[in-house]
DNA sequence: ACCATGTTATGTCGGAGTGATATATGTCGG
DNA sequence: CCGACATATATCACTCCGACATAACATGGT
């Protein structure tokens, strides 16, 4: 699925900016999708030309005038075909886990960080996605079922992190200590 | 982490082709690291040129040639300056997750299919993860605890989608007769 | 009054990686 | 003998990320 499809599902939920759509992504769903802003700008401004959304300045009080776009009936179609088209994948890059892999090249200090940095990450996202009963305010079973599997596959995360994450500081003590011994 | 450092990571458990460094990744982590073979090829051959890596070819009984690659001592200096410089981010981009969310547009039996086939490759995955004590041989201590998070989570994920299927599936339908119903 | 910092907002661009395509050698079963 | 499949390497168009650039406005410190 690409950039643009993803734009147009957001615009379902009514009309919205490139900064609105890129915070919903990252507000809700952040842990599961994200689109960089350097891709949904050049999307929409596409699809515009194509006749996919169409495109009305707003003027703001206190903030930058901003460009809302709205789906049109032609989006609505690209939006069904590209949603049909996806063999909807779920891609995982993780070099959290690279590191961990090859942690024996790192010193323990930096692995330290790296599963604080991650357990706050994981934790920011699990409330971030039980908090709004307002934004989701349709309570579509779609997005319930979503949230409940993110949240799920965080939990897990973050206990897993939680209970081994001593047992790894000492299994690495010691391998380096055997090394160190026989050299 | 770039392709290139991912590579010389590899490589440190011994020399390999650029087809058997893919499958070291499939094989494996699959589920939290990939590259593409369109991108070891000219990692590897750009590493070359730079004597990160030395090239040998390799005649094979029953198959095609290979080049062998071994990391040089340039090698392992570039690789703990490619691990130093890693942030170490765990990044997701699941389009099966974005069909979840906006499955209102979806037919039923797409959803269903769509879940099988997660169900199936996060089940295929985790026996990936369990079965090698062979080629982990080593047992290090940081491949271990990579694994145990990667286990950990696909089973979190297969029990959510286990045990909430039925109930999307019956949501989906109520709220599809209800929008039916006051159309 | 001024200025640093932060948020909202839109845009461009280089570099990196995916997925498709191409090519070739070799095995195995029908 | 041929098609299907695994092994093996390479290239390329397209897409996307991350960095950079720009700008309007708000807030709070000096």
């Amino acid at each position: 699925m690409d950039t643009r499809t993803l734009c147009l599902a957001v615009l379902t939920d009514g009309p919205a900016s490139g900064y609105e759509i890129k915070k919903a992504f990252e507000e809700h769903f952040g842990y599961f999708l994200d689109v960089s802003h350097g891709a949904i700008y050049p999307a929409l401004a596409d699809m515009r030309e194509q006749g996919l959304v169409e495109c009305e300045e707003v003027r703001q009080d206190g903030k930058p005038d901003k460009k809302l776009y709205r789906l049109t009936e032609a989006g609505r179609t690209a939006l069904a075909e590209g949603l049909a088209r996806s063999p909807g994948r779920h891609r995982v890059r993780s070099e959290f886990v690279a590191l961990l892999i090859f942690s024996e090249f790192l010193p323990a200090d930096r692995i330290r960080s790296l599963i604080d940095a991650r357990l706050d990450e994981w934790r920011g996202m699990r409330e971030l996605a039980q908090c709004p009963p307002d934004n989701v305010s349709e309570q579509r079973a779609g997005v319930h079922f979503a949230m409940g599997l993110c949240d799920a596959i965080l939990q897990a995360g973050v206990d897993y992190l939680e209970r081994n994450r001593d047992w790894l500081e000492s299994s690495l003590q010691a391998e380096a200590a055997s090394k160190g011994g026989k050299t």
